[in-house]
DNA sequence: CAGCAATATATCGGATACGAAGGTATGTCG
DNA sequence: CGACATACCTTCGTATCCGATATATTGCTG
């Protein structure tokens, strides 16, 4: 499980951890937590969902059937959970590498670079 | 610019927030930042190096020889330091969303998910 | 001095995920 | 009936990434 899930994929997880949810319902979800950033294409979806069944991380959770269309819910397996937990960890971390060096810039203005500083060993 | 990073092209923006850095030492930097979860591969370091140079987020500052071997040395461009800055803040909200739903999760000992809640509109 | 490791560059091929587009089916609205 | 929205799924092209490989120079070791 090394890796890194890119962001369709962990938006999928997010949206899941709330609860049960239908294909077509994920797109709606993914693109409000987004701030609808992100539109998730059937393909991505549809692709993302077998490969997240097929590693354990989403379990289906059942069908239903409203108006005459088919509904298949899918479900945040503990797996896909403790992936979750993990992923985010990892995304925080880079995070706050990032914001600590960009406000690092911010402050110093960018001088001269000190290229004598000696390398990073 | 709507492409989201990848997690080693993010760091690798973020490793040359610091300053200008050479491509051998930006493997070592990146190492250091993720702590030793990640670790870059030439292939996929000049491959990323190529690319955000043709992107414009990243510039060569410069070349020097030491010791009989070439060093090229990279900079973050103006563009890049606004783009790492943006994908920093995308990445900040979808951890904060994963965050709060992991934790409500725990919170509630996952019930009977009310499917009857209604659709998202 | 021959061989190997380390530094530092670069390139190639395979694997995988993603995105765009299209296809099928059902129910509602005009 | 035709158009549209919901809801499923598939195929194809592209981009990114990783592993392996190649090249060149210095320095250490046998």
């Amino acid at each position: 499980m090394d890796t890194p899930l890119r962001e369709p994929t962990f938006l999928i997880l997010t949206a899941l951890a709330t609860g049960p949810m239908h294909g077509y319902g994920l797109i709606g979800e993914v693109a409000a937590l987004s701030g609808n950033r992100v539109s998730l294409r059937p393909g991505t979806l549809y692709g993302a969902l077998d490969r997240l069944v097929d590693a354990g991380l989403v379990e289906v959770d059942g069908e239903e059937v409203v108006d005459g269309r088919l509904r298949r819910y899918y479900r945040l397996s503990p797996g896909g959970e403790a992936t979750l937990s993990a992923e985010t960890e990892r995304l925080r971390r880079n995070v706050e590498a990032a914001t600590s060096r960009l406000s690092a810039r911010t402050r110093a203005a960018r001088p001269i670079t000190p290229r004598t500083a000696g390398g990073l060993a």
